[in-house]
DNA sequence: GTGAAAGCGCTAACAC
DNA sequence: GTGTTAGCGCTTTCAC
């Protein structure tokens, strides 16, 4: 049967609260003390009870991530740079997939944080703030990650949509072209907004006139492009921006179909995910926007940890910088301020 | 401060184990009871703690899946079935990521197993099947995923990879290609010695020779292709297989850099991750082979929980298989029987 | 330098 | 139809 901590106390001649200050570190044991117990921990093979440990003292050295999109290359990414960071620290990490779906994100929560983390990270698919907040109990430590709610209640680590968009606009209408399409994600999420209106100041700025007809909205996920591209190239847009890396390789497959050539018969602007093989064998046809997603990642990990250690800790909010790279400028990676 | 089943009890005027049959379902409760109860648990807004639950009942409602690479879109997929289908069964999924490392996969075993999960789905990067099974607990559920051990002491879900290799290798051979390298992953892993073994034995059969030479090694991660390449290209190869989606993207990339084009420099037969828009992009000048992903993570997630259920259970082995589409062949999907 | 024992929140015999 | 209570395995206070 299962070998407990009293088992191991027999064995060795010692007290149970003996054994747990032993392998815990927790008080001083004499030397002679602890052989014994180490001793018999071996040979009975002993493994401390992790559920009756978390019971016991309330922790469970556990995060719980709950993700739009597991199988999206730039959150796969962001699964894998939490994970490299919490386990560093002892931690674990559970992992939720929302599919875009508000429900699920609410199922998820209510489970996560019924005792099964200490914690949990968000990249929350919600349109309601209010909503949201009504999930969360009071006082659990919570981070939101790349997407984030206008009432500033909760710690957050974002990464700038303005400044890379903006950028990007004004080279293309600098290039002459008129047209200028847009394919956002979800519309409810804060990232698209913060794309989309980023999108609309600089064609403005630009003395270009902003057509609510070329701005159109996938669903976030795979897949979700093509429509938007008929849309847009039903128009006859010079240009067109992919907002995020999903349906930007959609998009470039799409055109790639319609027999459209990159840079020569249309501009592309896209948010690509670094390191993909697949946008590498692009990156001189078009325009890029990349995410530091590692960065992101690791930084996420760190403020749900100190949230954890201290719930009163004060709101954290960081906003993380994309780099943009339009295509004839190989050599240069902007990284743009703010 | 934190409510309790005592509280919820207090209030409702009855014992703590009406509560808990109450919200468990787990004997008859008078519908006014279990009004009062209902009702004291809105008030005081109760959520039972999910760790003293699992402490108690010695169930986690967690599976464990350990993973050699999380960004790798072959994992990621699973996973992401693996998730589904669990949560559908009211289980969560706690990931863990070697990174190909032996080591990382031994502590996060140990971790895991350690009362954290109740049972474990593993991809493993062990080259021992002592050294891995010595480290899983006596009766602990585990079911290995995608890579298995000769030893046949745990169930296992994987798919087969000697027939959409060998068909591949024959049709090359047919189209009149002499030179025919092979790009393997670790070569520890069972995929990796299957598939290995299957282009040799195509190749003797088909006439060809065998020279080891043409048979090359990447580590099965991201951008591990390019020396194989190099070494390959050297050889003046008429075709080349990529064995996992990776260093197939990779391949792709790499050979277009050189300025080769596919199916007529060069034949390529590639691992291919289906619904990813690169291979797609792709699909009429490469041979592709696809494994059914999300089969198999729905298929893990079954095994896993039976189980869990009953650890018991006779050993379960079951293979999927692969479906081949040559290029030239668009509209047949041959799903190859084996 | 070590031990005794309370008790974390819940479930499930057992009792009536 | 419901209540009483032991106890899961561990940590930690208090005591010596």
């Amino acid at each position: 049967m299962k070998v407990t901590i009293s088992d191991v106390a027999k064995m060795a001649g010692v007290s149970t609260a003996t054994v747990s200050h032993t392998i815990n570190n927790t008080r001083y044991v004499s030397s002679e003390t602890k052989d014994k117990v180490y001793q018999a921990i071996s040979e009975l093979g002993y493994t401390p009870d992790a559920s009756a440990r978390s019971f016991r003292t309330g922790k469970k050295k556990t995060i719980g991530f709950i993700v739009p999109d597991i199988s999206n290359k730039f959150f796969a990414t962001m699964i894998e740079s939490v994970e490299t960071y919490l386990s560093q620290q002892g931690y674990h990490l559970i992992i939720a997939n929302t599919k875009e779906n508000e429900e699920r994100e609410e199922v998820n929560i209510r489970l996560l944080s019924a005792g099964l983390v200490d914690g949990l990270l968000i990249a929350s698919t919600m349109d309601s703030a209010e909503k949201f907040e009504s999930l969360i109990p009071a006082g659990f430590p919570v981070v939101l990650v790349d997407r984030t709610f206008d009432s500033k209640n909760f710690s957050s680590l974002c990464v700038s949509n303005f400044q890379p968009i903006y950028r990007s606009v004004c080279r293309l209408a600098g290039k002459g072209d008129h047209k200028i399409g847009i394919i956002g994600g979800l519309p409810r999420l804060s990232t698209t907004k913060e794309r989309i209106s980023a999108y609309q100041q600089a064609v403005t700025d630009c003395g270009l006139t902003v057509d609510d007809n070329l701005i159109r909205y996938g669903n976030s996920l795979e897949n979700s492009a093509a429509d938007c591209l008929d849309d847009l190239l039903d128009q006859h847009c010079d240009a067109i921006i992919a907002t995020n890396g999903l349906m930007a390789s959609d998009t470039i497959m799409y055109l790639h179909k319609k027999g459209l050539q990159l840079a020569k018969d249309i501009d592309l602007v896209c948010f690509v995910d670094f390191n993909s093989s697949f946008f590498q064998m692009y990156s001189n046809q078009i325009d890029s926007i990349v995410q530091p997603v590692e960065e992101l990642g690791a930084a996420a990990g760190e403020q749900i940890l100190k949230r954890v250690e201290d719930p009163e800790a004060p709101i954290f909010e960081k906003v993380l910088t994309s780099a943009y790279r339009p295509y004839n400028l190989p050599n240069s990676w902007n990284h743009s301020d703010r």
